[in-house]
DNA sequence: CAGAGGAATTTTATCGATATACTCGGCGCT
DNA sequence: AGCGCCGAGTATATCGATAAAATTCCTCTG
């Protein structure tokens, strides 16, 4: 691989020169200048990043970790690439499998040292594991777990949004609402919030709950949502309305439901969580509470930069607001 | 940040001997061992990486350059990262926005040194551009395009994905079969392998083809082949079938034809490209060709895994095998 | 007991670029 | 003429880790 001091023995100048003509940091001589990018040219040189990096310390590189790279996190991830490379920075995707070892080895000081920043999409890390953490490096962390104090961090207004979803299923006549996908335990925080969410709306509008209409969906993707609510149907359950915790899970309900000839908001309003792309066109549309990717993007690659540019100040938890976008899965949306 | 000197200095040791520790090089004695792992641990030591990289002219790291994070690609990123991880190597994600000016930067001698190999799915990129990339480092293309010889490539067989389905509707009865975001111009080699697998289809089955049925759809989203299909259906065009090129498009096709009236399949049948998770619950279920990504995985990986590993070998391009998954948009799967 | 052999550890050189301090020739000003 | 200053370019040190060579200190052998 040519390298610099190539350059330099081409054009007849010390490697000092060579740098001060790429990096246009010191006044050069037009002749000399003119040598110097000639012999680029003829070499085809290019600066080795890695040793830039060593040198300067910066890598001018953020690395967005994400426990997959499916659905929503490719859409978040597509919203904060703009917005960092706005900075002139590039942003790289790293995947941690939800598994909290890997998460942990992401968070390494040796990991995050490659980078200038890191967004960190935390799914099996808990407030325990991450205490342990200790970096001065720029995070900001995102979801919907529970953090440490001192990390900044951005997450939604899930029990806010599930509320939405549910209110307004209860609004257009439905009275048995399940909430498939939705938790009771800590390990699950977000699951847990939108049912405090689901159940809020009942309380709100002077209905009682039922706790057996909260059906766990082991792995949230779209088949254990479509096994589960399959069963549920099997079993004879009653209900009439369907608050799924993802529109992923969402949409394997909706398979199932159609499935079994239930029809969809005849019989059974649906609504989901994340408004994915697809969800406006699946149909009949899947009413769903926005996800506002470009919301938590703005506010964690805000929050990221004022890391990055020293400018800190103590750490912030910021919760994105969430609105509800009605389509035709309920009955408001016809 | 603290350096591997200090751990010395706090051990009583060289910095040598540190790293003969932590690498398991050099034989080193128990006592010293122990000595410098409780320096390592007392002062919380991580490796700097970038200074590892420097030294060693290597990184364990591939990249994975897509035009976005969405839908397909990141099915695909999906499938690539535990293969890679298998080789003890980390896998991060590029994104080029289907830009051809950022995909040869991704090219860029300076970018592809940061990585011991390069899965670049282009999008953007011609020959000739391509043609000018000259460089030493294991590289896998992917994606539809021709490219040059001298690269590895992995395509998908898409002549005979679109062949398969459209061969399956006109089996069951269709006779006017929309060519939905397929082409003509080199500019869109997908699109145009595409229509050439839905027009020999028509030959095959002793059909002429109708070139007004070839729709282009602008930038392959749901939105654009919601919008373009809807403006079909209101221009009048007579048709009995959609061959999607793509499931995005197909989904948005299909939004626009349940919004019109149009029973699928019993008025129209409706089949699509690359079989994404989605599409199987996506109600009636979308007939679509299955993209493989398993297979175009690992036939990509284990062609950069050839080239990481120094046994390279001439340039291959494989075309991996497609197959149509029958589901209830087509009648069929009913 | 001298010298070979070997394990443990240190010294030195290097990866490639760049910040900093320094040299050198020329020019203006008094 | 002499001083200082300036622009142009160079020499040196450094970022942090590691491969390779050199050293130290034993132990074992004839």
């Amino acid at each position: 691989m040519v390298k610099m001091a190539d350059v330099a023995r081409e054009a007849g100048v010390s490697v000092m020169t060579v740098s001060n003509v790429l990096n246009e940091r010191i006044p050069v001589g037009e002749p000399t200048r003119a040598r110097v990018m000639a012999a680029v040219e003829a070499l085809g040189y290019e600066v080795n990043l890695t040793a830039r990096n060593l040198r300067a310390g910066r890598t001018d590189t953020v690395a967005l970790v994400v426990p997959s790279f499916h659905d929503y996190f490719g859409e978040l991830a597509d919203e904060v690439a703009p917005l960092i490379e706005a900075g002139g920075r590039h942003l790289v995707l790293e995947r941690t499998s939800a598994n909290a070892e890997q998460e942990m080895e992401a968070l390494s000081v040796a990991r995050l040292q490659i980078y200038d920043g890191v967004l960190l999409s935390i799914a099996g890390l808990d407030l325990e594991l991450l205490g342990r953490v200790r970096t001065t490096k720029p995070i900001v962390l995102l979801g919907e777990r529970d953090v440490p104090d001192h990390f900044n961090h951005v997450r939604l207004a899930n029990e806010s949004g599930a509320r939405l979803a549910t209110a307004h299923m209860i609004e257009h006549g439905a009275r048995r609402i399940l909430a498939l996908g939705c938790a009771f335990d800590a390990a699950h925080v977000m699951a847990t919030d939108r049912r405090v969410g689901w159940e809020r709306a009942h309380h709100a509008a002077g209905l009682e709950v039922d706790p057996a209409l909260v059906v766990p969906v082991g792995d949230y993707t779209s088949l254990s949502a479509y096994e589960t609510m399959r069963e549920v149907i099997a079993r004879g359950t009653a209900f009439d309305g369907v608050f799924a915790v993802t529109d992923i899970v969402a949409l394997g309900a909706l398979s199932a439901l159609v499935e079994s000839g239930l029809r969809v908001p005849v019989d059974v309003q649906l609504a989901g969580f994340d408004n994915l792309d697809m969800s406006r066109f699946i149909p009949p549309g899947i009413t769903s509470v926005d996800a506002n990717h470009k919301g938590v993007a703005e506010a964690a690659v805000g929050l990221l930069q004022r890391q990055m540019e020293g400018r800190a100040g103590p750490a912030e938890h910021l919760v994105e607001p969430v609105r509800l976008v009605v389509r035709g899965s309920t009955r408001g949306g016809a």
